[in-house]
DNA sequence: CGCTATAATGATATGTTGTAACATATCAAA
DNA sequence: TTTGATATGTTACAACATATCATTATAGCG
């Protein structure tokens, strides 16, 4: 688990950057994100971190280190599924970009893709107009993966 | 409240027009997210049609009525704030449009604009590249409203 | 019309997700 | 070493949602 390890790393030096601490808890936690490589609920993330790190932690510590993660924008949280997941583009010294989050409705599969700059600005521009302001231009879509697709047929 | 009414009659027409029944549980719950013209969660809807319409309905069967309305493409679930709100636009002839809701974090404001075309092709685009189908391209952004960003300041 | 199959609703219990409120631990600086 | 800030733990509970089985309504048919 080289590579994680690296994340790891990476993610550190960009918190304590700012004056932010990557603690051993919240590694944990942001490893078990990266290991199982998948969206989780925070229940799930509780029993993998007990599994793997045999760290027993409580809902309440995980939902604040998940808050964490998320203002670090290491972590996003998807709310079609009320799961969360490591983002895919820790290591990336430019700002982080818009991602689009794909959520296979059958086998719950996510995907993370990244958004056209141009379409950002567009969607940004309809939410000035409409008085708002955009906090956060996440998006989540309702999809079928093409294995599903191609199950179903 | 003649405007709801005229609402609820096209919805019927739409419903039993493929074989569908709008209820009259149905029709109080459409109502009634008609009426409050607001976001609601299943609990806070189960509230109002008591308080308006007399109407005691266990948890349960709201949960069903919703997720029908849905499939009837008459309400959408809003999943950043688990709440659910009619269609601003039920009375349309023409094929749905895809809605992008602005949800304000601070007041919970909820407003429904509409997306331009090509924008929701580049979105399928992508979708469609990374090896999913798009259900549903509902989008929901983390906003804050012009008068909350007032007050903050 | 009455029968029957199907769809809709009701009732109860339980599962899942998330937060409030307050206590304790840890660590670094004064 | 005290103090203050940040992080974590504990308990209790609120909010959201579904499973299961019973009951009622409705449409369609003979």
């Amino acid at each position: 688990m080289k590579r994680v390890q690296k994340i790891i790393d990476h993610a550190e030096q960009r918190c304590t950057a700012h004056g932010a601490r990557l603690t051993n808890r919240r590694k944990q936690v942001l490893s078990g994100l990266l290991q199982s490589g998948k969206a989780m609920s925070a229940y799930e993330l509780i029993d993998f971190c007990k599994a793997r790190f045999g760290a027993s932690m409580p809902v309440m510590t995980v939902y604040r280190i998940l808050n964490f993660l998320q203002d670090e924008h290491l972590v996003h949280k998807l709310n079609i599924a009320n799961k969360y997941v490591a983002c895919a583009h820790i290591t990336c010294e430019h700002a982080h970009a818009v991602p689009q989050f794909l959520i296979c409705g059958q086998c719950r599969k996510v995907r993370e893709i990244h958004i056209n700059r141009s379409i950002i600005a567009e969607l940004r521009n309809n939410v000035g107009h409409a008085g708002f302001h955009l906090v956060s231009p996440q998006l989540e879509m309702n999809c079928i993966c093409d294995a599903c697709m191609a199950d179903a047929a």
